[in-house]
DNA sequence: TATTGTTATACTCTATAACTATA
DNA sequence: TATAGTTATAGAGTATAACAATA
């Protein structure tokens, strides 16, 4: 007979779910990814757009990005000469360069975020209870994924 | 006086989904390219490998890679000079080829998930419960997102 | 000396268009 | 004629190493 435990444990495996993430991630990227391309904007070029709405050094971008530093040059040279993004020096120290979003760039960046419309349809399917479950999952599970 | 209705909806907008996703989406790629990188593969080469555990024609690879078919020339042929994949010649129709993984591409890519350590540390950190919860709201929102 | 940003280099990924061999 | 895969091409992302300016 069964021992006196709680019912039978779920036993999702960390397989499935690191699965199910992979998944619900590389779509979600692929939402985001075309929606930039309709605004002829490459991801790599989006995102960083995203980062700089908060001022940043070249080298913390580059950190934000998840790549080398020179790769920033090329990034925001293209963000500079679209007009969405400039650089400016910074009064403390003369060797860093902050990244700033534009006005443009701005109002490129929030037509892109409302140009995703699989990621809008697929959270607007969610009720109430779900967002806040969904929400609070991810807020848990960030610090160790990004460690 | 409070009407009587369910306790104040938790309110969770869209955008805050969103954001919390993209930062999830991204850490649990980089945690994946980081991994992949260690064992000598691109992420685009390591995503390959998952997608030909099942034997598909370059054709179907490329729709599952979310990339041109042209390209996917070039990620089979790095593939199979590493003696990771190898195309074999469909018979029903001699223009497809199928591309399958090797034994030593099976063990690689084994290797590539296990060492995806941020992921495996993220993930058992949930209780069943909580674990249960985050494999449902994915499944339930993967079919909107992927459309 | 150490650090910031840049440049030079080489490789990979990416889309477009043109090609071939099948169907 | 239509489709599967390839090739050619050009642009962008990526890491490594070396460099100038500044700290």
């Amino acid at each position: 007979m069964a021992p006196m435990t709680t019912a039978a444990a779920p036993t999702v495996t960390t397989a499935e779910l690191m699965e199910a993430m992979a998944a619900v991630g590389a779509a979600y990227f692929q939402d985001f990814a075309a929606a930039a391309g309709r605004h002829g904007l490459s991801s790599s070029q989006a995102k960083a757009l995203g980062v700089v709405l908060e001022p940043v050094p070249m080298r913390a971008l580059a950190g934000q990005l998840g790549c080398d530093a020179s790769n920033v040059t090329g990034i925001v040279d293209r963000l500079e000469a679209l007009g969405l993004a400039r650089r400016e020096a910074a009064e403390a120290d003369r060797r860093v360069k902050i990244v700033t979003i534009t006005d443009e760039g701005s109002e490129v960046l929030q037509r892109i975020r409302a140009d995703m419309v699989r990621a809008h349809r697929a959270f607007e399917s969610l009720g109430d209870e779900q967002r806040g479950l969904l929400l609070d999952l991810c807020r848990q599970v960030l610090p160790l994924l990004a460690a």
